[in-house]
DNA sequence: CAATTTAGTCACTTATTTTGACCGTCACTA
DNA sequence: TAGTGACGGTCAAAATAAGTGACTAAATTG
């Protein structure tokens, strides 16, 4: 067998992973473009998906994202100017600004919460409840090790 | 319980995918590196990923990886440069060019493959054997739908 | 053999990522 | 309470990467 043809049938941790995430990504967002939603680019993720509706600092989205402190900084100034959040000082730290979610904000994190949960039913109504909640089990292991371990 | 700390204990599968993916990626680079492939980078992975020894066409190449063809051919540019692959006239049809692993990129294939299957293995012991080859075996189900679907 | 596709490259334009320096706080301690 | 080192965030610039449209040559279709 071809090695070109093994990685199809029996495609490695990282293949998986990759096309999962591109996947994914390029689907919750196509959802959510036809949700009103339509300026939100894949990139926004690292700041929308780990947003608090309190707020959140940029550094805290930068470690949680893994994103660089600089990337945080353009897609939040890309995201004030679509109206999604607002940089407010945080009162406990005078250094810090919190990147506070606007209506529209909420409004996105909502919607795409609520997608990908639907997405994540589906999958598990094909391979079985029971399987995918011991598959999102082991993943949780297989991540933080994968990440942990470096 | 906040958001993020939700998206922190409960991770959703774009999460769970994106951090395996590129901490995967950097570990396996990283330890490539210090066995003599220090110059290739994680993008030259959509090529040597799928690279097979006979050699394969950049289309096909651009298909597997879901890179555009001007990527494949920029990344194989650069792969030649420092010589791990080479172009060679396919026979079969003289439109095409076969990219054909060289020794040095023949070495590469071979120790970035048995690196991810020892990560893998360290998984799957880390996660019992049985969970890990079931976790693998929903994996590749749920790609395959999230894949496919769209 | 004309019309259509397909493989690949060229030349450009636009995004994205990475780096290094820098300023104003903060936290700790001597 | 002054000194020191670390942290939060931004600026500017350099380095990488991604996306487009047009174009040549060869295969396929009919």
């Amino acid at each position: 067998m071809r090695r070109s043809e093994r990685k199809r049938e029996r495609p490695d941790l990282g293949i998986l992973s990759g096309r999962t995430l591109f996947s994914l990504q390029k689907e919750l967002f196509t959802r959510l473009s036809t949700m009103g939603h339509a300026q939100v680019r894949p990139r926004h993720g690292a700041v929308l998906a780990y947003l608090d509706v309190e707020g959140s600092r940029a550094s805290d989205l930068a470690a949680q994202s893994g994103q660089h402190k600089q990337v945080i900084g353009t897609l939040v100034d890309e995201l004030v100017a679509l109206g999604y959040v607002e940089r407010r000082p945080d009162p406990a730290d005078r250094r810090a600004k919190l990147v506070v979610p606007t209506e529209l904000g909420l409004d996105h994190m909502e919607k795409s919460d609520a997608v990908l949960v639907e997405m994540e039913a589906e999958h598990a109504r094909a391979v079985g409840e029971e399987a995918y909640a011991e598959f999102k089990r082991v993943f949780q292991l297989v991540a933080e090790r994968q990440t942990g371990v470096r």
